[in-house]
DNA sequence: TGTCAATAATTAACACGTTAATCATTCTCG
DNA sequence: CGAGAATGATTAACGTGTTAATTATTGACA
């Protein structure tokens, strides 16, 4: 019953039991559930990041948004063109600093957030009822440990 | 001293505790320790995991390949060719069935995987040092189990 | 047996990941 | 002040992620 995923004949390889592909297998599988969603809306994961963030915090420049997101900077500036057209955000120069492109929601992409969030919620609270609220929590803390100890690492 | 890695002004954001977000972002932390290596030998991550599942299997198709080595069968498809190119892999059409594509790896496919081990079994165990056996294994044990949940739900 | 559905692989199109190089602006410090 | 280093952002180039469409082969079954 455990293990039950493995039925590819391949059964408990190296591969396995390594760290980067676990991270791999079980994102893609949580992914899984989310991507219908985001795809109906006509957002990527990615542009769905960037967005939240900017809700969160409503003036980011490239730098701080790209680190936020997780995202690369050259990503985020390809990105950022078209969600700017499609007017879900505005992009300006950072008063006091030439260099800063200072990013901001607009209202558009505000009410993007707030149509999609309901169901990203739903889609959240289905995971908890699958996986057991327990064992997603105890999975974020380990994951947020191990960030630590790498972060810390060489510091 | 924990939650070090909050640097960016956005403390424990609703984006901090997301499941999907937490995965990347240790997934990310692990990888730029092995990228290097890989970049220095002149292959992708993608590519490396291909190798090493051919080593420990010898002949797949495409699609097991794929499922083994976690990639979607286009991108397979397109990583092949350069890896024939390169003298790393053979493809051939399957015995008794011709849709099929029959992947080898060749002798110098294998003689880059034994090359190249050592130093990749040397940074993992660097994160052991650094993370700790435990913690990890009990990681790995969490991701598993999670992947247990998801595969069996709606079955 | 011949037709149609199912399967394996590929191709196409577009977006993101990654590294290196480039451009513009600001900062440093003599 | 002014030259050169440092910083923020972008562009370029190549590989992968993702979905949809297409091709080739096999399988099912009337």
């Amino acid at each position: 019953m455990a293990n039950s995923h493995y039925t590819d004949g391949l059964s408990l390889s190296a591969t396995g039991r390594s760290l980067p592909i676990a991270l791999l297998r079980v994102r893609e599988k949580v992914m899984e559930r989310f991507r219908p969603l985001l795809q109906s809306h006509g957002v990527t994961e990615q542009q769905w990041r960037v967005l939240r963030v900017l809700r969160e915090v409503p003036d980011l420049d490239m730098s701080a948004l790209a680190k936020a997101a997780n995202l690369l900077p050259p990503s985020l500036s390809r990105m950022t063109k078209g969600l700017e057209e499609r007017g879900l955000i505005t992009t300006a120069r950072a008063a006091g600093d030439g260099r800063r492109t200072s990013l901001r929601l607009t209202a558009n992409g505000s009410a993007l957030i707030t149509k999609v969030t309901p169901e990203s919620s739903a889609i959240s609270a289905e995971i908890e009822t699958i996986v057991g609220r327990d064992k997603i929590q105890a999975l974020l803390d380990q994951l947020e440990s191990v960030l630590d100890a790498l972060d810390n690492a060489k510091a």
